[in-house]
Formats: C-alpha cells, structure tokens, sequence
DNA sequence: ACGTTATATGCGCCTTGTTGCATAGTCAAA
DNA sequence: TTTGACTATGCAACAAGGCGCATATAACGT
C-alpha cells in the first residue's frame, strides 16, 4: 500500500495539517498518487496510531484549528524499510483500451470522442509539465540530488502524457479516414 | 467499473467459460486490464444475475464439466452504453515516483535497484509487444477497423513502455553519476 | 441578511482489489 | 507411485478506494 508511504514522504518534505496534505495531494503529490480528501483524513490517524507520525493541536485566530502532523522517527525507518522493499509496475488498467477493443465490435464513433477527450486531458497536463519544466529547469536538472529527483519525477508525467498524446493522434487519424470493411458487428 | 465491461468485451468476441477468461486476462486483455482469476469468478454470477450473460454447463471428458458464458443481447446493450459514457483517464498512481520523491530526503540507493528492476520488466514488455508488431502488423495497420484497433490497442502499450524504458534510462544515468551535495538528509 | 469561498475535519456505505486457502479430476513424467 | 502441471471452480477476510453527506468558523462581497 502506497497511500500511507505517500503520505509519509510528503510529510518527511515537512510537516502538515490533514487540509495541507489534501492540498498537496492535489497538486505536487498528486502528480504520480491520486487520493481524496476522505482518504486522507481516514489515513491519519491510523498513522498516528502507528505512531509513524505525531499530531500537535494548533488553535488559529480566524481560521478553525487544526492538527498538524510530523513524521516520526519510527515514520522515516517504516519509509526507509518501505523504500528498500522492491514492488513491481503498478497493473495496468487502461479502460480506454477496453474500449477501443469494444470499438471493434461495435462500432467506433463513441470511442473517436473518447480519445478525442482523453487527448485533450493529456495535453493539458503535458503543457503545465512542460511549463513547469522550463521555468524550474531551464538550465537543466541542477546538480543535488534532491532537484535530480525533483526533476525525474517531473520528466516522467512529462513523457507519461507525451506518449499519451502521440497515441490519442496515432488512434485518431487512423480511425476518422472510415476504414471501409466490416461495419456491422 | 471496467471489469465488468472488460469480460463483456472479451466474451462479445466470443463465448468462453470462467477459466478461459482468466487466461485471456493473463494476455491479450490482460495486457490493458489485470484481473485476478478471484476477482472474474466473483464478477460472473453478478453478470449473469444482471442477465448480461448467459451461461450454459458443458460436459467435458478427459476434464472437469465447465460453464460456457455467452454475452446476451442486454449485455450487448449495456456494453454500448458503457462505450458511449464519457470517462476520463485513469487517475495515476505511481508508487515508482512516490520512491523518487523519497529518495530525495533518504538517499537513492534502493531506488536505483527498484528502478533497474522496473526497466527490465518494461523493456521485456516492449519486447514482446515490438515482436507482435512485426509478427501481426509488419504491412502496416491494416484495413479493416476490427484489425486497426487491435493495432491501436498494441500501439498503446508499445508507446507506454517505451516511455518507460526511457524515463529509467534518464533516471539511472542521472542519479548514478553520484550527485555531490546534500547526501545526508 | 445571505450566499460564496476558503479553511478544517470527518462518517458511512458500497464497490473493487488482494491474499490466502480449498477442492477435485486428468495426465504425464520421474 | 507419487509428484507436479493443467483444467476448472470457488470462498472468506481484509485492504483500498469511491461517492455522498455532514459540520463548523470566518472572511468577503452584494
């Protein structure tokens, strides 16, 4: 389970309230690991039970309080063991395949808005990637290893949404020039 | 839910029974959605419930008896609707760049095994996904719409490893030549 | 006064996915 | 003759994720 690792690594960066790692889930983090706002809170406290991470109450004037975690040192060892412990690919489960597999049998006009979403999703992505990129890695993928990392993690939702793109164009020229035999399943 | 519409779509293509469909989900489906042979044997009764399918029970010497599943008109039904509703892609979850993003804060060392192990496995994916190119499609995408999705689907996962197989080049070539500062988080 | 947005936190139910275990017949090799 | 591989089917328990709903405070505009 990642979530929980996820988790962990985001708070290691530094510490955070449930509400900041929501946050973070939907912009940095969240790049490579989805997860909702429910997930989250029901996480915490588990890994406080843990005892992975420690919570500190924090009043706020103008704001409702919050409880802000901070990794632990039992919480580095777990990400470390964590880290050290080999797990493959995640599965892939693309149903945009299942259906274009579908689109054989029955029919391909569905699916051509399908892909034709699914492209602009994908490009999307790739043109904040590719922002991003050039305003924090103009000069290449700097020299410690954190910004190394930084970048890796960046060029690859970059190729990720790249290939996602080539394809969705591939799959699109191919299916709109009405390949003529076999219309009717 | 694409599990459901997955086994519909494979059993559109023709009737199989419960077994038969595990195995097409260890390949040609499975190479765009896994299933555990758990998870189909669970889904099919609900299938068969929802009259999607029907099933019929076939004697067999040599073997056990086996349930023969046919998708019904409904299923049929269902499965174009399914094709029509619009979906996005699948939320990313990549444990792989979680790891990255800790290796940042723990050190890289058990990242650069992970990551030389995941090449292998996409290069080897590659690999057999390069020889079905050449073997099925060496002319080219072909004519008919049913072949050209086979192609596309191929293609898909053909550009998905390939980017994989790159980004791991990137990262070990990039992390390997020892990045100086900042060694101790 | 009233709605909207942002901050901040959660519960409950249901579906989906994973893991481990279980059964039972046939065939071929060791 | 036992061992393993293949065919064929499942259950139970649990982990993970999705979806809907709920509750507060406080700032800000209208």
């Amino acid at each position: 389970m990642s979530l929980k690792h996820a988790m962990l690594v985001s708070l290691a960066e530094r510490p955070a309230s449930g509400y900041d790692l929501v946050r973070r889930f939907d912009r940095s983090v969240g790049y490579f690991w989805r997860a909702s706002h429910q997930q989250i809170y029901r996480e915490l406290p588990k890994l406080e039970a843990a005892e992975w991470v420690s919570a500190e109450a924090v009043a706020q004037t103008g704001k409702p309080d919050k409880r802000v975690y901070a990794i632990t040192p039992q919480g580095r060892a777990a990400l470390d063991a964590w880290l050290a412990r080999p797990v493959g690919p995640e599965p892939v489960r693309e149903s945009l395949m299942v259906k274009v597999r579908g689109a054989a049998l029955l029919g391909v006009d569905a699916v051509l808005e399908e892909i034709q979403r699914h492209r602009e999703v994908h490009a999307d992505k790739l043109a904040l990637f590719r922002r991003i990129e050039r305003e924090d890695f103009g000069q290449g993928p700097g020299d410690d290893r954190k910004t190394r990392c930084r970048y890796l993690a960046l060029r690859s939702g970059l190729l990720y949404h790249e290939s996602w793109v080539s394809w969705c164009d591939e799959a699109l020229a191919l299916l709109s020039e009405t390949p003529p035999s076999s219309d009717v399943a």
